[in-house]
DNA sequence: GTCTATAGTCGGATAGAC
DNA sequence: GTCTATCCGACTATAGAC
């Protein structure tokens, strides 16, 4: 039950660095994964270099290479890795969320889950220092689909938009799988964005120099607003 | 009055190319810009090449530098084209949203301008072709911030977002710079991106080929709902 | 497992002719 | 104004020793 677990990571060339046995140079690979998900956190594929995440791991070119079998699949590796750290993060509310659908299939059951799912989302994304990192690696292979694109999608942004649709549905009383309820949940979705890949531009508006608990408080009401509004019915 | 205007756009070792008179050069400048603007739409500042680009436009590199002083220099220019070509396509709306907030003071007119603003831009965003290109561009510059950061925020998402929040405050009610309107008006914007920087997510989800009139009408109306529930307050 | 040394490619920029 | 030729640095990946 480690940070990787024990399971199917190799690439073909890289397989006998899992042999059984005590797996001498398992803390070296550990080493070059979170070096890299920092790399390519900070910089896209092409821009991200090996030497530099030699470098920073402190071994030399050829480990790399033994171990990932090269760049792409250091890169995929890396977004393994987000998936299943991401996974820790938000199963709690994603399987609340998740049951109460089935269980109460009220508009305001579904509303209080939307807001817990998208408070999840927010603290992770926003509030999480180490997250930033892989947020921004999301959301470029999103923007300039890659190597890992299909890992991403099928893991993280599938899942995660087919479930925020399936709440906005049942709050607007819509039948599952409605089209308008799919774009309502890629709009609340990507609003969230404004303050992780748009980080520089909120940060200059609204005159912060960071985002602490205090601005992520008002992000979430702000957010709170939207999810209250959404499938209301008023005059005018 | 051409596409680019006279002016003041020349880096100190290329003004002899603007010296008066017939500047027989220009088209060759101007097919550069042009090929540089799809180039750099494509991709990053890094990984966009000058060799690819000089090649596209039927000139060698050394041509590139007399011109626009290197790379950098190309990039800043096609930032203020892009800002200069952004004008002309919103100045309609931008202007006649910031004369009715004087003339007119009451929360639904300010509505119906916010509903004109947000329709010009997602329809420059999503539906204009070109436009496809520079969007990538900026939203790029906006999360990675380069050599162009400044230029793009001071006349494009400083403008836009001030204008926005002001709407946004009121329909609200409140004062003009309200830290809440803020938050709301950089929310309101991010949702945008959903179709434009989010794109691939975005047709896969809803299962389009491509956003067509039909697909950016479903988009602007799952907006407008959005707008409509700005402000109103309802009973549980 | 991990290294040194190096091959092979490609990038941006410059010198200098025309 | 525009070119050809070239420099030089940085990158990914491999060969082969230890």
């Amino acid at each position: 039950m480690d940070e990787t677990g024990p399971a199917p990571r190799k690439t073909a060339k890289a397989r006998s660095a899992a042999t059984a046995g005590y797996r001498k140079g398992d803390e070296t690979r550990q080493r070059l994964l979170e070096v890299a998900l920092k790399a390519f956190g900070d910089a896209s594929y092409k821009v991200a270099t090996t030497r530099q995440i030699a470098e920073a791991a402190g071994v030399s070119l050829p480990t790399l290479q033994y171990y990932f079998d090269g760049k792409e699949g250091l890169y995929c590796a890396c977004a393994e890795a987000i998936v299943e750290r991401y996974r820790r993060h938000t199963r709690t509310a994603a399987t609340a969320a998740a049951e109460a659908v089935h269980a109460d299939r009220t508009a305001e059951t579904a509303r209080l889950h939307l807001k817990a799912v998208i408070h999840a989302l927010a603290e992770f994304l926003v509030g999480s220092r180490e997250a930033e990192g892989w947020a921004q690696f999301v959301a470029r292979e999103m923007r300039d689909p890659g190597p890992a694109f299909t890992i991403l999608y099928e893991n993280l942004w599938g899942p995660g938009v087919l479930s925020t649709a399936r709440l906005i549905a049942q709050i607007l009383g819509l039948p599952e799988g409605d089209p308008g309820a799919r774009i309502r949940a890629l709009l609340l979705l990507s609003s969230l964005l404004a303050f992780q890949s748009g980080r520089s531009i909120a940060l200059r508006t609204m005159g912060w120099s960071a985002i602490g608990p205090d601005e992520l408080a008002m992000v979430l009401s702000g957010l709170d607003a939207e999810i209250d509004a959404v499938g209301r019915n008023f005059a005018s």
